[in-house]
DNA sequence: ACCTGAACACCGTTCAAGT
DNA sequence: ACCTGAACACCGTTCAAGT
């Protein structure tokens, strides 16, 4: 690959002279966000900066360290809620914001999952949460409790098991299909039907069904706090 | 790599003179097992196996598609409950169960997470904890709820969003770092105060969290069967 | 201080050739 | 039918060399 120079048009991206490593992070976040997680490389980073790609180790240790990066900048955008309502109030809305701005960035789940440690804005959030509940009465152990209850919820995401989006392009040779699993799975095809009934198995609502979850846990822990 | 032959003693792995897809995935799982699922490469089965690399593609479409049988294989382990106990005791034993086959494959609960189908030990896995529900009264609705709610813990498993293992050599150290967190995050460092009386943060007792979880969920399940 | 390019040690996979 | 090896198109990363 050629030298380029800053003002070389053939690298638009390439604003300023140099690199730094905010533009490295904001360039891979809106680069797994337009074209998913996995066409993250240190190679194709650094052809879309316009910068030889080892020059990226001058701003990031490494692919891990800038993937940490990443994980901690999407946490780190989640709005905190407000905090003069009750615990149960202000532990929704978190939860439901950090939702919204997890739905922003698809690859995220997958990527903070498999984070070793937390960067300092995770530290912020869950110090934030831990607060909401102290705060609302919890003991520690408690809380303690309640956060690994919540798990990967508390952070507005649940890694789906596997898509139930039975992606159907022909609906005659899927009834067929439905009809031969019946036999293997009953109970499963059951609930399929009623899904689809109710606009499509795969269509049911995720939004819905997180917030089903999310009430049954917060619920579930205010009983134990009078327990 | 030099031929070899099914006799030759430098392969002490390649026990019959062809391969099999059983063979390949049991091969596939042991290594993984024991070196981790970042150490399972075509190249390195091959080698493994005393086959060349691309003998492999003649039993496994890809290796997409020996992650899909590794993870279906693991889940076929899973000794269903016997099923003559009501259904909270039944979920909660299958459920318990899967948990030790799950312990014993440290690689799995990431590889089923990036599955996009499952596979049939999967669909009947799922069809019997569906059947649990249904047969304790369950509304069809609910169970849809109650599976989503579940979530990766049906399976046994919960990705923990980070190693609160904070490794500690040098115990006067770490007292120190703890205390300069103890500023920026003090709800946390109050946690982790607790915790490590008790034991250790990160010696945080993973199995009793997770009975606790499964027993809030199953109590909060059942408080809706009746609601 | 930052950038560059060659080089190294890996990947998954296709395809033509062997037996 | 199954196995092989060369080849292709990728990876992440080190290191010496440039400016």
């Amino acid at each position: 690959m050629p030298r380029r120079t800053a003002t070389d048009p053939r690298s638009p991206t390439r604003g300023t002279a140099s690199l730094s490593r905010e533009r490295l992070l904001s360039a891979a976040i809106d680069l797994a966000d337009h074209d998913g997680i996995e066409s993250i490389s240190m190679r194709k980073l650094g052809q879309q900066l316009g910068f030889d790609p080892m020059s990226l180790y001058n701003h990031v240790r490494n692919k891990e360290d800038l993937l940490d990066a990443m994980a901690d900048a999407v946490v780190g955008e989640i709005e905190p809620s407000l905090g003069d309502a009750d615990w149960k109030m202000s532990m929704r809305d978190t939860v439901l914001s950090a939702r919204q701005t997890l739905l922003r960035h698809p690859w995220a789940p997958s990527v903070i999952e498999s984070r070793r440690a937390p960067g300092p804005a995770t530290m912020r959030y869950f110090d934030g949460a831990t607060g909401i509940l102290r705060r609302g009465g919890f003991s520690v152990a408690l809380v303690h409790h309640a956060l690994h209850v919540l798990g990967s919820r508390i952070l507005g995401f649940t890694q789906d098991l596997f898509d139930d989006a039975t992606d159907r392009p022909d609906p005659e040779a899927a009834a067929k299909l439905a009809d031969s699993l019946a036999a293997a799975y009953p109970n499963l095809a059951e609930l399929a039907r009623t899904a689809s009934h109710e606009g499509g198995l795969g269509g049911c609502d995720d939004d819905l069904e997180f917030d089903f979850a999310l009430d049954l846990i917060l619920d579930g822990l205010e009983r134990l706090k009078y327990g």
